[in-house]
DNA sequence: GGCCTCATGTAATCGGTTACATGATTAG
DNA sequence: CTAATCATGTAACCGATTACATGAGGCC
């Protein structure tokens, strides 16, 4: 089977050093104020991600020497690692627990960084969610309504329902911000 | 700190063996079917939550040799296990994700083993839910529209309300069973 | 003197998933 | 002949959390 969905926030990583370069502790303390709400990590976490980050050739650093201070690797992204951010921040995602933590944070650097494909990916997010809510209505009309799982069916269905209202929300949002710049 | 929430399907197992005693092969067989959906565990982990929960006192076992079939180890629940479950099912939770997994799979025992207190689960998770609601709309309140933490609470807002109007519909698709039994 | 900040990491542990091992019987 | 079902478990691995180690400097 293997339908693993790794979740560790090295895409948040990335995002983080699109911003320029930085050091793992500064990384990190930007990380837990900004990210860390809507997407956890531990500071050990952090630098395990920057390690296999710069083993994959995503990052690279240079170590940086001061005085009367511990050494700092002052980490930067490679074209490798830029566009594997880039091609992560502008899909969909699938799943709601998804969309609480992946979608959010894509939302964050896109704004931040005003990559630009804002609308589009909210769009196109508003299709994976109307799909899945079809796809939910349907396997919910061959049960009973006083089934378990009509009751699941109608959790999810709401859920998703309530997340296309949040997205119709968001551009409206953005809409009245690009006007106004 | 310690802030653990471990949130493994023990309660679940208890759950099942509260309608009599089961092998464990057959235990998870019917937690696959009926609970994996919402809850998800594997074979080996379900394995294992038995032979935890037998350690600490909350299910005992009892060997059953069968001819040319490998021996199956029946169990069933002790006092303690019994009131364990009964303690954690009347319970409402906190977080989204635990209405989720641990609320749902609350209101499936409930109404399964015929137990009641099903509105009563139901009146206090709403309470839950709005207390919620409000923590989140304060703290919003604070920030600027525009605010990614704003768009953050807002996301997380809307969740909780589609919760509440899903505990809504529970409400009365119980009531409704109530009245013509 | 004790604690916080800066700065990096390793080691232990924990919960969960996957793979492996056994071995008889039955269905295709 | 092969695959699946019955029935139980162990072992390896993987990602994440927690604790530990180091060591200078500043604050109360």
């Amino acid at each position: 089977m293997t339908r693993r969905a790794i979740l560790s926030p090295e895409k948040a990583v990335l995002g983080l050093l699109m911003r320029g370069p930085m050091h793992g502790y500064e990384l990190y303390q930007k990380y837990a104020t900004e990210l860390g709400p809507i997407w956890r990590a531990g500071r050990s976490q952090v630098y395990a991600i920057l390690k296999q980050l710069e083993e994959t050739g995503q990052v690279a650093a240079q170590t940086e020497w001061q005085p009367s201070r511990p050494a700092r690797k002052v980490y930067h992204l490679t074209p490798a690692g830029r566009q594997a951010f880039l091609d992560w921040v502008h899909q969909p995602v699938k799943s709601i627990h998804d969309i609480r933590v992946l979608f959010l944070a894509k939302i964050y650097f896109l704004r931040q960084l005003e990559l630009g494909g804002l609308e589009e990916l909210i769009a196109a997010q508003k299709a994976v969610c109307r799909e899945r809510m079809q796809a939910i209505a349907q396997a919910a009309a061959n049960l009973e309504p006083t089934d378990f799982a009509h009751l699941v069916s109608e959790f999810r269905y709401r859920q998703m329902e309530a997340i296309l209202g949040w997205l119709d929300h968001c551009s409206r949002q953005f809409a009245v911000q690009g006007e106004s710049t």
